[in-house]
DNA sequence: TTGTACGCGTTATCAA
DNA sequence: TTGATAACGCGTACAA
């Protein structure tokens, strides 16, 4: 059952035509959903497709029309989250459109991989090409590649003559800064993610600059990786401090509340948790009293 | 920059041949490295393909060849990273062969979804499909779907018929048990993964079996989710507890260790960590003195 | 409303 | 060693 794909040579449009009793053409216009065909020729012509179960060859699509109906998807990272699940929702997206995905997942991002790949793409006559690569050197990488297909990035900045599509991280920074400084926390300390990756270093400034608009003393953020190792690692270290009233962190969903929990020597009942797109606050309602 | 891809309609192999000078079969031959052609002919044609910047149309080849050179990989599952990581290598190797992945990651394992998938991709003339779906009902679903091309699994148990690449988690779920069971052990907890997935239940076949060859009185396995929430849930709930001197989890890499850490009351120096294969299994070399 | 004929860019067959 | 010519399966003016 796992192969039934001998001999039997793929039927074509031919086929479906001969055995319709009608043209290519006509069978054509079916597919098409023309409007120049008698209801009941189409209807016939519908059911004869059924019967076959025959799919239109793309690849002869494709030549005749010029138009692959693919679209390129560039993925850089193959390590985070991120990246991997907004490929997934592109994907998806897609295929709801009846357009087919062509995928390249890079390992590095260097320019001679990511030159390949759009060649390949280029190759297959794609449509378009949707870039996922929040690292910066891997859009530099890009931006140096000289790109004979439109593109859109996702999750960055937009450069001049760019198409991007994103979050605005730093608005977000800022307003998940802003609820802690009213809420009347001080004291905030302030994970960051990586800086290579754009998102982090956007949630970074916003973060900076919120704080020094509402002239609250800032030190310096920690710079974290994301990983579930770290949260652990600065539980333990940040088990002796204590010198910050409010955390605003850039870790796994429940990692930041484990985190604290340790710190705090006790799980929060009901975690006072704000989402903001991909970013997390949590903080108790008020500072604690200073001791 | 972001894009040239004004008019200048593609040039094809006539333009390659008529500017080398040569015939469009001769460029066809030195793109295929065939023996039959003069060395310095074969020098000048790659040049003019160079200088010209010249790629074959795939859709044109496919369709002349009935061979597409590319490969569906169907994706089940959106969240986790286990199959989202893999996806990945699968692509990476494609591409290094030559290859192109053309990709349908499914929301939901349903029958329609992938009888879809699978019907685009026959329409694309795919060469083979990768399936990587590590759930329950996905793959059964795939079972009743009529397949017509040639499709290997991926983290899958074969089936009569069936070609599948896959760990043997049942072996390594045992060598881990084995393991804690050899230091000493006889209270082990299994946190296991959801049962729905392959994997996750040939592990906990494989606990199950161990435990019983080693006649070691066993408590039903915790079911897990591989959430980090489970993880700290489970720290917390467990606290109280110490009815096991040894865990065998499924967990996220230093989950596991934020979760004994609570429960310890303390963070282990050196965790003894062994890795099997996507298993980790951490435990004191010895199991402390029975109070 | 339906059919005919040609082109899309490449490979394959056969002849030169 | 090279070159004409016919497929490959479909879309599309154009004709009927």
């Amino acid at each position: 059952m796992a192969d039934k794909s001998e001999g039997e040579k793929a039927l074509s449009i031919r086929d479906v035509a001969r055995i319709a009793g009608v043209s290519r053409q006509t069978v054509s216009r079916v597919l098409k959903r023309q409007p120049n065909v008698k209801a009941s020729t189409e209807a016939h012509v519908r059911q004869v497709i059924e019967e076959l179960g025959w799919r239109p060859n793309s690849a002869a699509r494709a030549l005749a029309t010029s138009k692959s109906k693919t679209i390129g998807l560039l993925v850089s990272s193959r390590s985070q989250y991120g990246p991997l699940s907004a490929a997934g929702a592109v994907d998806d997206a897609a295929r709801q459109r009846g357009d087919t995905i062509s995928s390249a997942t890079l390992a590095q991002g260097d320019d001679e991989s990511i030159s390949a790949a759009l060649d390949a793409f280029s190759a297959q006559g794609v449509d378009g090409v949707v870039v996922i690569a929040p690292q910066q050197r891997a859009h530099e990488a890009l931006r140096r590649v000289a790109v004979g297909v439109p593109f859109v990035s996702l999750q960055w900045r937009a450069g001049p003559n760019e198409r991007v599509v994103a979050f605005d991280q730093g608005a977000g920074a800022r307003a998940a800064t802003r609820h802690l400084i009213e809420l009347g926390h001080s004291r905030i300390l302030h994970i960051a993610g990586p800086q290579d990756w754009n998102e982090a270093e956007e949630r970074m400034r916003g973060f900076l600059a919120e704080m020094s608009a509402a002239d609250v003393p800032t030190e310096a953020p920690v710079l974290g990786d994301w990983t579930v190792d770290l949260a652990y690692e600065l539980g333990m270290k940040l088990l002796g401090h204590r010198e910050f009233t409010a955390v605003f962190a850039e870790l796994g969903l429940r990692a930041i509340d484990i985190l604290l929990a340790d710190i705090e020597g006790t799980p929060p009942p009901e975690p006072a948790v704000v989402k903001v797109p991909e970013l997390i606050v949590r903080a108790s309602t008020a500072p604690p009293p200073v001791r």
